[in-house]
RNA sequence: GGCGAUGUAGCUCAGCAGGUUAGAGCGAGCGCUUCAUAAGCGCUAGGUCACAAGUUCGAGUCUUGUCAUCGCCA
């Protein structure tokens, strides 16, 4: 029976380019998803696209003077982009600062507020008088109570780490000119999170299938007790706050952590639209079997299982994520990823020199899934030509190259299978139930590692049956040897590709297949026999060992400051 | 400061309802093979399972404490 799976991706803010940091934990994991699932015969929406209202996105503005729609504009295009070409699936890659977007958002603030959640409250902000505005927390520094360090923001100290308010720093100036703000009341729309504090701990008191950190955390987040929270600030660029409903907030918009959640509900909206039936949104959303998940990164647990949770239970009828994948972060040799000091690896760069499926499955074999890790140019050139290259790549090109020459560039007709002919079959379809198990499961690593144990079993057999010998003395051994190693092939194709989708295409007309890998189903299609089979070809390119050094080299002459 | 996750062979990770000599892939050494992008297959070496105390007949596996890394919160 079909089901219908929403798969949420987070929404990158757009002030840099992508680098791999960004995709490893999120884009890949859940394109792998999604593409086993649509392969499986469910129905998927995949939905993201840039938050375009986020604070970095402001700042770097003010950085290069120009209006933030420029800067969101220019790395929304680079992103949609970079989406497409690493092949990731999906249904709709958008922003937040589209028209559909802002009418969703402020449905979901004009229903809350009609259900009672939404109230109104006055703060203390810093208030340029040179500007006439209200600063919010990242436009103001000053002296870290705490550690003395001078260039603490309005929210967090990047010296000491410490999480501060804008109240807190002693000698407080503007970033934009310097000037020393004043204290003024600002009066903000509340969101009663409180509210939902019953409701959300026995939502997630049966969440066992979480990961242990995004149960546990969301857990004592709730443990900890529920505040109301602002939802909107003193900012001109994001998406307004409805005039009929609220006076004054002329000035104000709704707060992003808000509005940009809203991104996978509307992103929906929008794709319904454009597809052939525009409610279709609501098999994902209103639908009570319908699945949905949202992919990652640690530092957004609280907000995709507390305050979106919320959110939709204020605003009635939607469904609650079903699972948040969250995973953990991936180090550049050792050290974060890091925009400022350039010490990334930018995926436009990596796109102009490398294929996309070695870097799907270097990251796929090293996800972030239970503790940070680590890419290095090293074990990316160790995955390319030690397995990539030596073992999947190998076992299709050897039988390949056996078949074609020996059998007329034919699929050969087995006779009767033997024992290990069986065995390996039976490990054909073994290998497409662990796999599919360890998907679902959300056990990416885990997946690929039994997909590529198929190709290990296979080069074994081949191996154990030297069909390059039986093929003079006993050629209908090796016929059936070789028919049996194909559908090995034809089933590695299926199995690979959620994580290698251009490669398992490859090998799809390597087979001399039509139609497509995907259409296909989660099964071995069976190989033909007298089907006639392309020239064989190599899957994958070995890489000269000597990028590596050129690689580290890149990265050092490009880095900014000091490590 | 509080909370959470993580810490197992050179590297990436399994293992944990506690139970024989702690496993896999890659890397290393040795051997076999030659169909294959000098790829494949087999064997071997390598670990005081972060540290300390405790529970138990028995602990990577449970408890407590400590340390380290990352994230969240104050």
């Amino acid at each position: 029976m079909s089901k219908n799976i929403l798969v949420c991706v987070a929404w990158p803010y757009v002030n840099s380019e992508p680098h791999l940091g960004h995709i490893a934990g999120m884009n890949v994991p859940a394109d792998i998803f999604a593409r086993y699932h649509r392969m499986v015969g469910n129905r998927v929406a995949m939905v993201s696209g840039s938050d375009m209202h986020g604070t970095p996105t402001a700042l770097r503005a003010v950085d290069e003077g120009v209006r933030p729609e420029d800067i969101a504009f220019k790395y929304h295009e680079i992103w949609a982009d970079c989406m497409e070409r690493m092949g990731f699936s999906y249904d709709l890659y958008t922003h937040t600062h589209t028209k559909i977007h802002e009418d969703v958002a402020q449905d979901v603030l004009l229903t809350l507020d009609k259900h009672g959640y939404i109230y109104e409250d006055t703060q203390l902000m810093p208030f340029s008088e040179s500007e006439q505005r209200f600063l919010s927390d990242r436009f103001v520094e000053g002296i870290c109570p705490a550690c003395g360090y001078d260039g603490a923001r309005g929210d967090q100290c990047d010296d000491c780490g410490r999480t501060l308010d804008p109240t807190d720093l002693i000698e407080i100036r503007s970033i934009r000119d310097g000037s020393t703000p004043v204290f003024k009341e600002t009066t903000h729309l509340m969101i009663k999170l409180s509210a939902f504090q019953e409701p959300l701990e026995k939502w997630v008191g049966d969440k066992n299938e979480w990961r242990p950190n995004v149960r546990n955390q969301t857990i004592g987040f709730l443990n900890e007790g529920l505040h109301d929270r602002a939802m909107t600030r003193d900012i001109e660029w994001g998406v307004p706050v409805p005039k009929d409903r609220f006076e004054g907030y002329d000035k104000k918009r709704i707060y992003v952590w808000f509005e940009a959640v809203i991104g996978y509900f509307s992103a929906t909206k929008a794709w319904a639209i454009d597809s052939a039936d525009e409610d279709d949104w609501q098999e994902f959303w209103h639908k009570p079997d319908a699945e949905s998940y949202y992919f990652q990164g640690k530092d957004n647990i609280p907000f995709h299982t507390v305050l979106w949770p919320a959110m939709l239970m204020g605003y009635g009828g939607l469904n609650l994520p079903t699972d948040v994948v969250a995973n953990e972060y991936l180090n550049l040799d050792g050290q974060g990823f890091s925009s400022s000091r350039n010490w990334a690896v930018w995926l436009p760069d990596y796109l102009e020199r490398y294929e996309v499926d070695p870097l799907r499955y270097y990251l796929a074999s090293i996800m972030p899934e239970t503790s940070d890790s680590d890419f290095t140019w090293e074990g990316f050139f160790a995955a390319n030509n030690n397995v990539l290259v030596a073992t999947l790549g190998n076992f299709i090109h050897r039988t390949l190259t056996i078949t074609t020459r020996n059998f007329d560039g034919k699929v050969p007709t087995p006779s009767d299978l033997g024992v290990q002919d069986q065995e390996v079959l039976d490990a054909c379809s073994q290998t497409l139930d662990d796999v599919a198990a360890s998907i679902e499961t959300r056990r990416f690593r885990r997946a690929l590692y039994q997909a590529m144990e198929l190709a290990r079993v296979g080069n074994r057999y081949l191996d154990a049956e030297e069909p390059w010998q039986t093929v003079k003395s006993n050629p209908d051994k090796a016929a059936t040897t070789l028919w049996t190693a194909l559908n090995v092939i034809s089933t590695l194709r299926t199995a690979f590709y959620p994580f290698i989708p251009f490669s398992s295409d490859k090998i799809h007309n390597l087979l001399g297949f039509d139609g497509e890998t995907a259409s296909d189903g989660w099964r071995t299609r069976a190989v033909e026999p007298e089907a006639s089979l392309p020239k064989p070809r190599p899957l994958f390119r070995k890489l000269d060992p000597e990028i590596v050094e050129q690689e580290r080299e890149r990265l050092l002459a490009q880095q900014t400051g000091n490590p």
